[in-house]
Parts: C-alpha cells; sequence; structure tokens
RNA sequence: GUGGAUGUAGCUCAGUGGUUAGAGCACCGGAUUGUGGUUCCGGGUGUCGUGGGUUCGACUCCCAUCUUCCACCCCA
C-alpha cells in the first residue's frame, strides 16, 4: 500500500472555495492596474542563477530554491571536488537554474532583453507565484503569489502619486481599511549624512525599523553596537521620536538635515507627493513614517508600505523607487518605481475580517434535478438554453434520489433548482425553485432565466 | 540558518505502559421513488505523522526524521 501522499513543506493546495476568494483579490488587482493604463507579462519560474545570485544579498542567494540540472549532471565533475564537498562551490557546478524568488529581479532582465521592443515609460504588472526556501511560519510560505506593478523609464514624481492611488483603489474595492505609510530613502541617506555615519546607512535604518517591535532603549543599544557614538545617536533621537502631523515631521526634518542636500531632495520629493495628493486625496490614511526601512536596500527615492488598520498583521504592500533597476544587467540609467501586493496576506485579512463579497464564492446559478434518461434529456437542452444566456447551469449526472441531488445543491451553494419532469415537460415549462426561499413557481425558460439574473 | 513547541477519525480535540482507541461536528445509509438546509434511527470511516529502539507488552517512554506552529533572522 502506498503511503499517504503529501507536499513538499511550505506549499499548499486551494481549495475550489479559497480559489475563488484567491480569484476575487487578484481579479481586483488586475482590473485596477488595468485601469490606471498597465498591462501584463509573465516571465518562466526559472531563471538561470546567473540572473538571480547575488540579487537579494547573502541571505537571498541561501534562500534561492536551485534546480539540479537535467541529465548526467555529474559528468565534468571529479571525484576529488566532490569529495571536497564545497556546497557552495558544487551547486554552482551542479544547478544552472533556480526558480524565481521575486517577480522584480526577473522584470529587470526582460527589460533588458526586450529593450528594443519596448517604448518608456513602460508600465507592466504581473501576477505570479514566487519561491523562497524561507522557514515556512504562518503567513509565510515557500511559494506565494506576488502581484507587481512597475513604471519604468520615468523618473517624474507623478507615478509615485499614481501609485498611491493604486493602492488606495485596490484597498477601497477590496473594502480594507488601510494606513499607508511613506517615507523616503533620501531622507535617510540625510540623516546618516548629518551625524557622519554614511556608511552606517543600512545598520541605522535596520535598527530605527525595530522601533515598534523592540522599544527606544534597545534600539538605542543596537546602535551603539553597530559602532555609533553617543554624540550621533544622541542627534538621532528627535528622529527616531519624530512625531505629530505630516507637516510638522517635514518641518522639523527641514531644521534637522538642513546641511544635507540628500535629505532636502528627499523632504521636496515627499512634499510634491503631498501636494499633489492634497488636490485628489486618498481615501486611505497616509503617514511619513521613518521607522520604515524596508529590507531591501535597492530603493533610492520613496518608500511606501501598507498596513491593515483592523488586522495585526505584517505589511500587506510594498513598494518604492529604485535608481537603477537594470544596472547589473548592463542597462544603466533606467529608473522606476514599482510596488507588490501580497495577495496571500490579503487573503488573511479578508478572511479574519469576513469581507469576502458572496457573489464572488458564487459558482453555479442554476441546477437541472435528474429524473431520469428522458428527463434529463430535456434539461441538457435547457441547460445549453441557459447558458447561450450567461446563466451558470448544470445537470445533475445521475437520476439519484431527490434529497441527495437537493443536498449537492445546498452544499454548492447553488441559488436555484430547477425540476423538470413528465408534467413540466407536457406543458413546456420548468419548476424553478429558489434554494433561499424555498418558494417554487411554473415558469416558462424566458421567465425563469429573467428571475435568475437579477 | 538558530532556539522552542506540536502531530490521535474529514475537522476540533479527549485518552491510559496492558484486552477490540473515544466524543462532538462532518460524512455515509435508512425513515422519505418529485423537494435540501430541521428531526428520528443506524454506521467509526484510524498503519494513533513516519522509521527505529527500550519493554513480556508502546498511541503512551527514548532516539531519529518529516509536518505544522512560535521566537530570532529575514520578509510578502
Amino acid at each position: 500500500m502506498a503511503q499517504k501522499p503529501s507536499i513538499p513543506k511550505g506549499m499548499r493546495d486551494f481549495s475550489p472555495e479559497e480559489m475563488a476568494k484567491r480569484n476575487y483579490i487578484f481579479n481586483t488587482i488586475r482590473e485596477v492596474y488595468a485601469l490606471y493604463g498597465f498591462s501584463q507579462i509573465e516571465t518562466p519560474a526559472m531563471e538561470t542563477l546567473q540572473t538571480l545570485m547575488g540579487k537579494y544579498g547573502e541571505e537571498g542567494d541561501k534562500l534561492l530554491f536551485k534546480v539540479l540540472n537535467s541529465g548526467d549532471y555529474l559528468s565534468g565533475i571529479s571525484d576529488e571536488e566532490l569529495c571536497q564537498r564545497n556546497t557552495p562551490r558544487l551547486a554552482a557546478r551542479l544547478c544552472e537554474k533556480g526558480m524565481r524568488y521575486d517577480l522584480t529581479v526577473p522584470f529587470a532582465r526582460y527589460v533588458v532583453m526586450h529593450r528594443n521592443e519596448l517604448t518608456f515609460p513602460f508600465k507592466r504588472y504581473q501576477i505570479q507565484p514566487v519561491w523562497r526556501a524561507d522557514r515556512p511560519q504562518k503567513g509565510r510560505y515557500r511559494e506565494f503569489y506576488q502581484c507587481d506593478g512597475d513604471i519604468i523609464g520615468s523618473d517624474s514624481l507623478l507615478n509615485e502619486v499614481e501609485l498611491l492611488h493604486i493602492i488606495d483603489d485596490v484597498f477601497t474595492r477590496l473594502n480594507i481599511r488601510v494606513a499607508i505609510k511613506l517615507n523616503n530613502r533620501k531622507i535617510l541617506s540625510g540623516i546618516a549624512e548629518i551625524i557622519g555615519a554614511p556608511e552606517k546607512i543600512i545598520d541605522i535604518t535596520v535598527a530605527i525599523d525595530k522601533l515598534d517591535k523592540i522599544g527606544l532603549d534597545k534600539v538605542n543599544e543596537e546602535l551603539r553596537e553597530k559602532g555609533l557614538n553617543e554624540d550621533a545617536i544622541a542627534r538621532l533621537q528627535p528622529i527616531i521620536l519624530l512625531d505629530g502631523t505630516n507637516e510638522s515631521k517635514l518641518n522639523t526634518l527641514r531644521n534637522v538635515l538642513a546641511e544635507s542636500e540628500t535629505g532636502i531632495k528627499g523632504i521636496e520629493e515627499l512634499e510634491f507627493i503631498l501636494h499633489k495628493l492634497s488636490c485628489q486625496p486618498l481615501k486611505a490614511q497616509l503617514d511619513i513614517d521613518l521607522t520604515l526601512a524596508r529590507g531591501l536596500n535597492y530603493y533610492t527615492g520613496a518608500i511606501l508600505e501598507v498596513k491593515a488598520l483592523d488586522v495585526q498583521i505584517g505589511s500587506i504592500t510594498g513598494g518604492g523607487r529604485y535608481d537603477n533597476l537594470t544596472g547589473v544587467f548592463g542597462m544603466p540609467n533606467v529608473s522606476g518605481v514599482g510596488m507588490s501586493f501580497g495577495a496571500d496576506r490579503i487573503y488573511d485579512v479578508l478572511s479574519q475580517l469576513d469581507l469576502f463579497p458572496s457573489d464572488s464564492l458564487q459558482a453555479t446559478q442554476l441546477m437541472f434535478v435528474n429524473f431520469g434518461d428522458k428527463e434529463a434529456d430535456v434539461c441538457m437542452q435547457h441547460a445549453t438554453y441557459f447558458r447561450a444566456q450567461g446563466i451558470r447551469t448544470e445537470v445533475y449526472p445521475e437520476a439519484a434520489k431527490m434529497k441527495k441531488q437537493m443536498g449537492y445543491a445546498d452544499t454548492h451553494h447553488i441559488p436555484f433548482v430547477a425540476l423538470v419532469g413528465e408534467s413540466e415537460i407536457e406543458a413546456g415549462k420548468i419548476a424553478l425553485k429558489n434554494m433561499t426561499s424555498g418558494e417554487q413557481q411554473l415558469l416558462t425558460p424566458e421567465e425563469a432565466i429573467k428571475l435568475i439574473a437579477q
């Protein structure tokens, strides 16, 4: 007897109901992207390791799923090499492909390869799974979907504004209340500059990012450990604890960063975005948040992150401006701004708040009960007609007991059941039962369609 | 990758070093051959995650391994 089957760690099956809910999310995001003039692309599940390696830092390289070469993958490898057991080097010899880790790097590769076909600015969205050999936890999987949208080949800050509107539209449609956190990498750089530790920018942002989690004392402690002197830490305090309206935050920053050209530039960028948004306000609340650093260090300008207000969960969307997306692939000076919706976390939010609209879950609208061969023939013809009219229709395939057939309709949440037996056939009508109210009436097919369609 | 928990029926979980492993819900059959979601009757559907070990005897104790979960790391 075969063992119980299983699936790899951190990967999931999706039931019909889960798929319906997931598609509701994907469709919403797709529609909004399309409304803003984005076009969809897809890239392969695997990329060459040459494309993937070294793009996500040391940590990222470890988390890449590598794919063993096909065929005689040991040919050309000596026993000596095998015995050395140098895992990274051996992996490089045995694997030349890897599973995509995110959608941004494959997109950069895509842009470089297709640069002659593209007209810039290029606005693309991409909804595909990515794979990471991370240790799974709740809400963290080894296979999950990202829904990326990027605008590349344009330095205009209007793109940032547009992304914020897209985010606002998506979450408005999904009925999720969110707060959008906004920051600018240039401001963070300016801060590092002012306190005289520009090379510590990563350490500082990582430490500041933990404020919510570990508190001010621990953050300062960590800064100390990272080699910042007391004077620098002291100068950081007002920045770490910055509070008030977005406007007052920017004013405070303007004073603190007066001597940093970069910092002032960052402030001006944020001011521009806020000004544009004041003409066309968002429904979501928007906060300037300096603790927002984002792990990835390729961002160079605006950084954004979205949190759900009514559910305790990590960020459900993130993004920002990067100046040199394609540089590593030999195509310099392509600037872009992009973001990624975290579909799996959005799913969790909608589930917890019970916000999936019921019509997004409904599949079949009408089921014909099967009374036997002769009746079924008539039902099949009716079904063809109903389908042609756009009604999602099925005919129960067996002349099972009425109880079983009704039970089937019930568990599948089919709102209408049609009963067509001898007497109905004779009258040329169908008995249409509303499964919610229990009411039943004798109707012509046309009348039935009208009733079901409303 | 580091540290710590967890795994018994489809689901949520009881259970004891000793016969044949239980409950609720779900599910299946019947009451009911043209009417579901209510009711009544009947049914346990399981290699107790997997593989070893200790023992007269292991679901229970030990080891390994896998899964899921928690914290760190990192992140969506």
